[in-house]
Formats: structure tokens, C-alpha cells, sequence
DNA sequence: AATGAATGAGCATTCATTCAT
DNA sequence: GATGAATGAATGCTCATTCAT
């Protein structure tokens, strides 16, 4: 009987892909120098993924799903919608804060011709959640009503691209701006 | 005497160079397909640039300045700040939208290891203006007090991700969106 | 398990590279044809060997060596100093005469930029026995009391030269003239 | 009218190509670097040259005259035959020795396949000369009766082999070392 | 399943030569 | 004649993928 495929080996190229692409980029991304810091064979990635194009699609729907996951894991259905949405919020600042490779990864292949366009959906599915709590809520009249999709990218573009200016700068944010980033943002929606 | 450098082969090869990674993105982009879309010889290329990393860097500067410059167009030093405010938004949302794909190499390109370091400084510069612009207004006591970088790149984040809104559902946004998309952005920034 | 290095590949490539650069020099040798003319492929030259110059380096030592092996092939500790010279004095010019090109390249390539110093070094070490040939003699006051290089240069010197002729002129050299060119070479160190 | 050629620009071309010969040998010579080291345009080069195979010729040529001449600057017909050989000897080791470069130069194109026949053909009557020397001692029951090329590849190949010894390890001929030098050539050819 | 040697298309860059000025 | 920008064929080397073991 043959082996079975050991499903450890998944991650373990994630973590590698992911640790390269955030060395040098994509464009500098061999899948010889994944297999050597994944230590395996470059024959044997192939077993897991068809090619680096697959490789990279599952490395961008496992990221999406992981980090929209972490940002639900505070979440509870007792609180109210404010407290709800600076929970996410805060979320989503720290995990791209502290994960932001991971992040600027999810951001640059977004829109990328790199994904396919069955991945791209897979991604807006995931979206959803986040979604439907604005949707929610502007069916509560407690935030404007403007389209979700439309308030969402406000929201998170805002937010990632603060987080990128820390980064850039090296620099870390007091809990003024933290509050301050925040206010900016639920000025933005608020009724 | 010989032939003088032909300044004009610059911009001919930046346009080339753009209309390709629009239609591949960069990882595709080869430098003979560059040399026969702006109808010359491969070696011309190296003429002008010394290799495809400094043709990157150029051209990001290039575009940077000129989308800042376009974003000033309309600018009026007799306009309230509130006037000039929703002129740079507009020309920043419209530029944006027209001309999609400048923005968006623009923006992949900002923190990418492609670009060398004093690229990266050369880019700041071109961005003080709009920082001095926010500062103006909250020495006037116009808007929030909140570092002015961090409000920038809360208002292009939001601005920005919108626009890639649009683009991804190949969709184009109804006069009601564009002022609700002002809105929200207003809303985050003043007193 | 995967395949294992195939040793068998080297001595293929080292043939094709001198066969190649016999019809038509160090100057146009492409790998893309050494690669053809071992038949495998361009990607496999650089598994056995890191780029074109150390190719280059790692041939001529291989040349060198089997050249001075084959110098000793028919030494007999028994001979006089006489019987042993003349021995590694024939086959030095019977082998430069029969592998000309082999020979050429050893000797174009000896102080070449395209030889490394560690290249440069070893091969002087692959010189050693030719050496203490001179100097066993020469303590057995045999033969004339010069520095062994300068005496070794002369001698080969003189008979490459001499071998360079024939292939020049497309003759071969009669038995007398082979008598008479050791003899001038016999005569050149004789005490 | 047209200017005329400009007469003093060949020599400033072999001049340059000699010295970057020099540097980095054949492989790495290049016609644009030719061209500013002798403080020209490129095109200039094809003016008096038409092409870079002709430079090496005509260039070869020229030193082999140059050196040849050279050889028999201090001649003087009254000498007797040894104190004529020694002359030419001593001036052939010298000029090698001080003009390294350029004999090596000679040297490695003597046989290269980037000579024409043409060069070859003219090259041997420059040696001409040399070879007369030889067949008049002949003639004269002077030396050894064997083929004059011979022994003029003989005497040739030993004495450039230990100039070569002489620059290979930065040091120099002592006056005992060069009078046995020419000890050992003098017994290969003496009756 | 795992390995890693082998493959060969692909691409950035160079450089001899041409030719408009 | 002199210039040097323009040309484009040529080439060393890379790297995604395959496949024999």
C-alpha cells in the first residue's frame, strides 16, 4: 500500500513560501529555495500542489481564511454594534500590525493576475461576515447607510494603510493613535 | 557630429513599459516585449537605462510626480480649506479611477523590494505637499489634530481600496457613491 | 530514492568542451553546444559544474594531470637517469604530437586570465615529479647545475615549440629529426 | 575636400587595444572600450580598421615586426657568428622579459584561428631573417646541421618558456641564471 | 510518497557593427 | 573624417516542471 499523503507537509510549505515571499518577494520566489526551507524535495511539492501557481492561490485562500477567522475570535453576540465593530477593528489593526507579511500578502495578490478567478471568489466569500455586520447594522440605523461593500474597502483601506506606515517607518503606535486611528475610522460611518 | 540622445525615446519607453505590466503585471514583463512595443532595439533600452531595475524605479517616480501634479491641477489658493479638501479628494478618486492602472503600479510598487531606497526617499518628497496641506488646516483648527501621515494615509487607504472597488466589480460609481464616499471621508477628518 | 549524480557525465562534458574548442577555439565556445555535443541538456552543465569558468579551470587540471600520468607510464626504476629521461622526453613530445590540442589548450590556457589562482596552483603542484626528476639528477651530478624550473621550462619550451612546427606545417617528423631534436635537448643540459 | 585619414590615430588604436589586451585579455576586449582608451569614438575605429578580426591582425603583425626589428637593432656585420647569436638571443630574451605583454601577445595568436592565413603567410617571412642566421652557420660547419626551422622553434620555445618562468613568479633572471640560460641553448645547437 | 537529477524554454544583457548627422 | 546613438543577434545562466529510481 502506498503511503499516505502526510497532510503536515501543507503548512509546513506555507510556512516556507511565505517566509521566502517575505525575504524577497514573489518575483524572486523559486520553488527550489521553498522546498530547501520547507526540507523537502522540490519533486515533492508537486505532490501537494500542481504547480507554484496553485501553491500560491491555496497559500492566498489559507491566509484570507486564517486571518478573517482571527479577527471573529473576540467577537460576542451579547455586544453591541459599536462594541462589535472596535473589536473587529482592533482586530484588524493588530493582526496586520503584527502579521504584516502575511497581510501584505493577501493585499498584493488581491488583485493580482496571479490568482485565479475562482480564488477571487472563494476570497469574496469570505468576506461575507464582515459584510453582513455592516449590513446589520444599517438595518439597526446605527451607521449611515451607504453600501456595505463601498463602507467595508473605506474601512479597510484606511486601516491597512496606517498599519503600512508604521511599518515603513519602523515605528509602533502609541494608544493615542491607536484611539485616534480608531476615532477617524468611526467618524467615517457613524450616524 | 553624431546623433544627440533622443529625449523623447524616455517617455515612449515608459508608456510601453506601463501598457505591458497593465496588461501582464510585472512578473511578465520582458524587456524585448518593452523594445518592441515602443518600436526600437532591445539595446536602445540599456541606452537610456542602465537595466530593468532602474527602468522600474524611474518610471515609478515618473508616475508618482505626475499623478501628484495632476492632483494639484485644479487647485485655487482662494479656495476654503473645506474647497480645497474636496478638490484634491475628487482629482485623487478621479485620477485614480481614469487611470487605474498607473495608480495601482504606483501603489504595488511603494513597499516593494524593487524599488531601491532612494526611490523610496525621492517618493516622501513628492508627497509633502499634501502633508503640509493637512497641517495648514489643523494649525487653522479645521480638522483633527491627528498626525498628519497617519491622516493621509487614512484618506488615501479608504479613497484608494473604493476605487479598487469599482474596478474589480467593473463597475462605475453613481454620482450619490461619489458624495457619499467624500462623505465618509470628511466625516473621519473634521473637528 | 532520486537518481544519484551520474559520474560518467563529467568525462562526457570535459570530451565535448575540447572537441569543441579544437574546430573552433576558446572564444566561440558556447555551452548551449558543449551541452549538444554531450548530448544532454544546457541545465545539466550547471549541475556538474557552477558556470562556464570553472569548467574551464576544472578541464584543464584534468587535462594536466592525465597529461603527466601518461608522461610516466613507461618509467622504470631501474633505468639509468639517461633511459628516464629520454623516456619522459619521447613521450612528451609523442603525446604533445599525438594530442595536440589537448596540449595547445594546457598551454594557452597556463597563464590565462581565464585561470584561477587556486587553478594556477594546483597545476604547479602536478609539476612537482617532473622537477624532482631534474634535481635527483642533478645531485647525482648527472647532469648541469641549473634551477630546476628554468631547466624544465627550457626543455619543454623547446619541445612543444618544435611539436608546434609539425602541426603547422602538416609533417610529421622523420626518425632522424626526432633523434636530432632530443639530441639538442640532451645536449642543452648535459654535464 | 575630405580631411585625410588621420595617420597618428593607428598607433593610439594599437596601442589601446594592446593595453587592454593586457588587463583582461582577448575574451574581455571590447571595441567600445578600445575606442575610449584611445580617446575616439567607436565609429572612428571602422574607419581605419574594418573590422575587429582585422585590428587583431594588423595589430599582430605589427608587434611581430616591431620585435623581430628589434632583435637586430644591435647586429653588426663584422661580428662572428657566436657573438651574433648571443646578441640576437640576449635581445630576444630581453625584449620578452621588458615587453611581456606584447610577446605573449604573439604568442597566443601565432596559432589561434583568429589569424587569416594571410597574416601567417606574412608573419613567416618576418622570420625570415632568423632562420638565414641559422643556414649560413650551417653553411659554415658552425653548428649542428639540422632543419633550421627546427632549431629555431628549438631555441625560440625553450628561451620564451623561461622568460615566462621569470613573470609567472615575479622575480628576476640573476646575471648567473641568464648566462646559463643561454649556456644551455648555445649546447643545443654547438658543434 | 519522496527524491533530486535532468530538462530546455526563456530572458536579461552585451557588444560588434552600422549609419544618420 | 568623426561621432556615438541605434541596432538586434547572440549567449550565459535560471528555474518551473518532469520523471527515473
Amino acid at each position: 500500500m502506498a503511503r499516505l499523503k502526510d497532510p503536515s507537509k501543507i503548512p509546513l510549505i506555507y510556512e516556507a513560501t511565505l517566509s521566502l515571499i517575505l525575504k524577497s518577494g514573489y518575483t524572486d520566489l523559486r520553488m527550489a529555495d521553498v522546498a530547501r526551507e520547507a526540507e523537502m524535495a522540490t519533486g515533492t511539492l508537486y505532490i501537494y500542489f500542481k504547480n507554484k501557481e496553485e501553491l500560491i492561490n491555496k497559500l492566498f485562500l489559507y491566509l484570507k481564511e486564517e486571518k478573517i477567522s482571527q479577527m471573529f475570535e473576540n467577537a460576542d453576540s451579547d455586544d453591541s454594534f459599536f462594541i462589535s465593530f472596535k473589536k473587529l477593528w482592533t482586530a484588524y489593526f493588530t493582526i496586520s500590525l503584527k502579521e504584516y507579511p502575511k497581510m501584505l500578502f493577501i493585499e498584493q495578490y488581491a488583485y493580482s493576475s496571479l490568482l485565479s478567478s475562482e480564488t477571487k471568489t472563494k476570497s469574496d466569500e469570505l468576506v461575507a461576515p464582515l459584510l453582513n455586520t455592516l449590513v446589520k447594522a444599517q438595518e439597526e440605523d446605527l451607521i449611515l447607510k451607504i453600501p456595505a461593500p463601498i463602507m467595508l474597502s473605506h474601512i479597510m483601506g484606511a486601516t491597512l494603510e496606517i498599519v503600512k506606515y508604521f511599518i515603513n517607518t519602523s515605528t509602533h503606535p502609541s494608544p493615542e493613535i491607536f484611539e485616534q486611528s480608531f476615532q477617524m475610522t468611526w467618524n467615517s460611518i457613524r450616524k
